[in-house]
Parts: structure tokens; sequence; C-alpha cells
DNA sequence: AAATCAGTTCGATTAATGTCAAACGATCAG
DNA sequence: CTGATCGTTTGACATTAATCGAACTGATTT
């Protein structure tokens, strides 16, 4: 079996606006979302993101940011992806995403 | 002599996005900015803003706010308004200002 | 001048957060 | 079966942050 969603993610309907803000308001998570701007699944292994963080510490992460309804896990074997849910995300926040992606 | 603005504003070139978001990832100040949000220049005094806090508290809050280049003060002797920088935000963050407060 | 008022600053307390290392669980390779 | 790999969890530590009350500053009023 692959590619099986199995870490629990809440319902946006569930998730406030100040959530997703503490969610973002990290250096680490900012730049992940960045390299999660492409739409595709990336996996959750440490040299995908230009970041110099124990894995334990990037686990972290990823968790946060799930649990703020950002992202979804695609399990695989061992191995982990993570997908940002932009559509939901831009029915939940119109325009936040885009504008958070285009700001430099 | 009345409205000379006198609290230290950052230049927006050098506010950083994760800095908005950290001043913004907060209850208190998420509910300053809707107020705000209608333009108008606003008093510091307690009643305006429907939070019980104290005066020491929200004068924090405040800071907080204009250091990461959201607000800029107003003092009129020993009174203070503080208004939304929201011309010179959506130039350094487009539509990011707009989408927190569509946000619901 | 003295009292009052608006707001800030300071110090203390408490809670939340980011980081790491170590231990753990599950999967895959030999 | 054994050992390596991927990722999570736990516990410890240090740092940051929210809150309050008290003291303070400066402006206004009496």
């Amino acid at each position: 079996m692959s590619n099986d969603q199995q870490y629990p993610i809440p319902d946006l309907a569930e998730v406030e606006l100040v959530d997703v803000l503490r969610a973002l308001a990290d250096p680490v998570r900012l730049q992940i979302l960045q390299v999660l701007a492409d739409g595709r699944a990336h996996p959750k292994s440490q040299p995908e993101w230009g970041l110099d963080l124990q894995k334990s510490t990037l686990s972290h992460h990823f968790k946060t940011m799930r649990e703020a309804g950002l992202t979804e896990t695609l399990v695989d074997g061992r191995t982990h992806e993570i997908r940002l849910r932009r559509d939901e995300l831009a029915v939940r926040f119109p325009g936040l995403i885009d504008s958070l992606l285009a700001a430099r």
C-alpha cells in the first residue's frame, strides 16, 4: 500500500486565523512554506529544505504546520511527503497564502 | 502643538514578513488590527479595543505592533492615537493586510 | 503649586516555544 | 533474523513572550 494519508489534519472550518499566523510566524516554517509553494509533495528528508536542523526539530515543525491546517502528510512505507493544502486554504482564507508567497 | 508623530517607526523596506507575522500571531493584536481596519486613528485608551487588559499590557501590544511596522502613533498632549500604516503595508506586502482583514 | 490624568517602563511571574540528543517504532535490505 | 534507515516521541534546556502591578514621566487641570 502507498500514499495513504494517515496523519490527522484539522478541518479548516475549525482553524482560526491566529492559528495559521502562529504556525507561520517562524523563519523555519516560512521557509518550508516557500518550498511547498510549487504545489508538489516534498519528502520530509533533511536535504530538501535548506535548513541546518536536526531531524527531530524538523519533525516538530512539520507537526506544527500540519496541526495548523497548512499541510497534509502522505505516507509511503517509511518515507513521508508533505503537501500544502493550498486549495482548501484559499477557500478558508482567501488571498492569504498567495500574499505570503508573493512577499519577499 | 499637536499630532506630531514622535514614536519611532521602522522603514517597511527593512521589515521582514516574519516580523509582521509574529506581531499578528496573537489574538489581542489581531483584535487591535480589526479595530484599525476602518482606516482611522484610534485613541489608545482602554475602552476603545474591547479587551480586558491592564493599560501596561495594552501599551506592550501597541509597542509590538509599532515596532513591527504595522502602526504609527500620533501624539497630542498626553493622549495618543494609533493608525494602521495600510498604504505602506500594501506596497511592501501586497494583499496581506486585506486578506487578514477579510478572514473570519 | 498640587493634584490628576494618559501612557510608558520596569521587575517579577508564568506559560509557550525552539532546539537538541537519546530512545523508540516501523519499514526495508541483506 | 539482523542491521540499517526514516521519522516520531520524549525529556531537558534556554529563550522568548504575555501579563500584571508598581513606579515613573510628562501634560493638563484646579
